[in-house]
DNA sequence: CACGCTTTATAACATTATGTTATGAAACGG
DNA sequence: CCGTTTCATAACATAATGTTATAAAGCGTG
């Protein structure tokens, strides 16, 4: 024999809250009769006299009105249940994990992440903070919904999706001599100690690339695989770099100059889901979202560059 | 169309727990193919998808692991009604409201109550405090699972049951003449000033009789409806009483003298319950465990009595 | 690349649960 | 005493759920 049966439990409360089987069939929509056996097979099931004949009605007994106020907590509860699927069939609420590579986990998408969750109440998120590699990984094995790494990443499981390409800027103490140009060039960085992003990836061979073609030497004494990093070092005067607009952003106030750099040098990254799964609707929702919100970032950023 | 199907919910709910459809089979006893039909209805029903084929295998979606944080919830709630039901059925549980006169509701019988309670953790009380005539009416309107009141207590769908008789004893100020006597008789209140009972109760016509028929004039100035005011009268030096003897050895300690009466003079009550409704089960056990404690009181009072 | 095994999905049929109508029993009020 | 109301039960109908049989798909091994 199954369990407690849903069904019985359903009559019981609806007898309680009516004060008779005729009432408590109009309200679970069945006829009397119904009621009235669903109700003796749960005490024959429960071996407990629930109600007993009081003239023409039932009474509850003590033993069913302690049971009652157990089975209003669990009928809440099948309730819930179908209100959440009704919340997930039409979006509003679930369960969304995405990592993202630092230059954009370490600021600039919390915060869209937080307005995008102030839409969302029944939304949870988990964000992870990961270099592209380890990203690639995680949205690979199912470890997350969504990821947003370098766009060279590639695996067969995973499906890649480009956002829009953010031009890198120069990064500079504060008072360095180039703070005064509105817009640097590869020239400019003429023997200037240079603070390099780590060997393997695709925007470092793309920056060396350029510098190469102006015949431009710079002099190559630091090196980190963080952007973050790379700022910091810049505020503490230990030379100039080309860095990502989000991770520059974020560090403008902590002791450096930002400028743009020309020829333009894109940072490009892409939104990653496995391949073979679909992703929460959420995720698309997610996706599209803060590709508008990056279209928005960077046209500010064109007309905030022109104006300073 | 009925709300959710509680037994999808358990499909559901079985393969999420093993990771597959025969799997989830096993745990619930039924078929492979009654659960991938559950599963597939429950899906076309909340308009969701909630496993994905992935290899030979499923793999629930997000909406899926949202989903059942929240079955789970529920899930809970439905064994607690099967756990209410069978703590219920051995009777360890319930809820027993009881009304007393305040002879025993004022110290003895919430005594009692505490330690009958201690042994049931489940067991909820709601002990109220009446004169006789509303025990009586309470028990016999259902209010009350249970009365005990004095014994001339009658009604048509009330059933009384007798309990133990107590004698009632002499109740002095501490430092009366009298108290210096182990044992008092009629004649020793001749003269007295007495504190009396209310006109309507038939421990007060039983009272004056003895006096009655021993020729004894008492000065008859205090009268209140309480035995519990009687003895602060007492107390306070205003006269001497006879009383029940929980409500004397609740007030021993202030400011009283407690002496046996003789002749032997019954504090008569008795347990009431509804005549044509079956009191819950724990209301016999409430009422023969307060028998035996009630018989082990008397036994005692009338030990310490006589070594005093 | 083919074969065997495992898992899931579906069809067809069987069984059980649940719903209905009909009707009897009990209580109550006029 | 009779009519009405409410609940309990019987008999039958319908729907849900369970089974067996079998097909489809994926995977691992030789």
């Amino acid at each position: 024999m199954r369990g407690l049966n849903p069904r019985q439990i359903e009559a019981f409360r609806a007898v309680v809250l009516t004060g008779g089987v005729g009432m408590a069939a109009k309200l679970i929509n069945v006829t009397q009769p119904a009621v009235s056996r669903m109700i003796r097979d749960l005490q024959q099931q429960m071996g407990l006299t629930l109600f007993e004949r009081r003239g023409t009605g039932l009474m509850p007994t003590s033993e069913a009105l302690s049971l009652y106020a157990e089975v209003e907590r669990a009928f809440v509860g099948l309730d819930r249940i179908a209100q959440m699927a009704t919340e997930l069939r039409t979006r509003r609420a679930g369960f969304l994990r995405v990592a993202a590579l630092p230059a954009l986990a370490n600021g600039f998408l919390p915060r869209f992440a937080g307005r995008f969750l102030a839409e969302r109440p029944k939304l949870d998120l988990v964000l992870s903070g990961l270099v592209s590699h380890a990203v690639l990984t995680a949205v690979a094995q199912g470890q997350c919904d969504l990821g947003f790494a370098e766009a060279s990443m590639e695996h067969a499981a995973v499906q890649t999706e480009r956002m829009p390409a953010a031009p890198y800027m120069a990064v500079l103490p504060r008072t360095h001599r180039l703070a005064r140009k509105k817009r640097l060039r590869p020239a400019d960085f003429e023997g200037e100690s240079f603070i390099s992003l780590g060997h393997s990836t695709a925007s470092r061979f793309r920056i060396d690339r350029v510098f190469a073609e102006h015949g431009v030497r710079r002099v190559m004494r630091i090196e980190t695989p963080l952007s973050e990093i790379a700022c910091s070092l810049a505020g503490s005067g230990a030379g100039v770099t080309l860095c990502d607009p989000f991770t520059a952003t974020e560090y403008a106030p902590r002791g450096i100059t930002v400028r743009p750099f020309e020829p333009r040098i894109n940072f490009e990254f892409a939104a990653l889901y496995a391949a073979q799964r679909t992703p929460p609707p959420v995720a698309r929702e997610f996706i599209d979202s803060f590709r508008a919100h990056i279209t928005v970032f960077l046209r500010q950023q064109k007309q905030g560059s022109s104006s300073t």
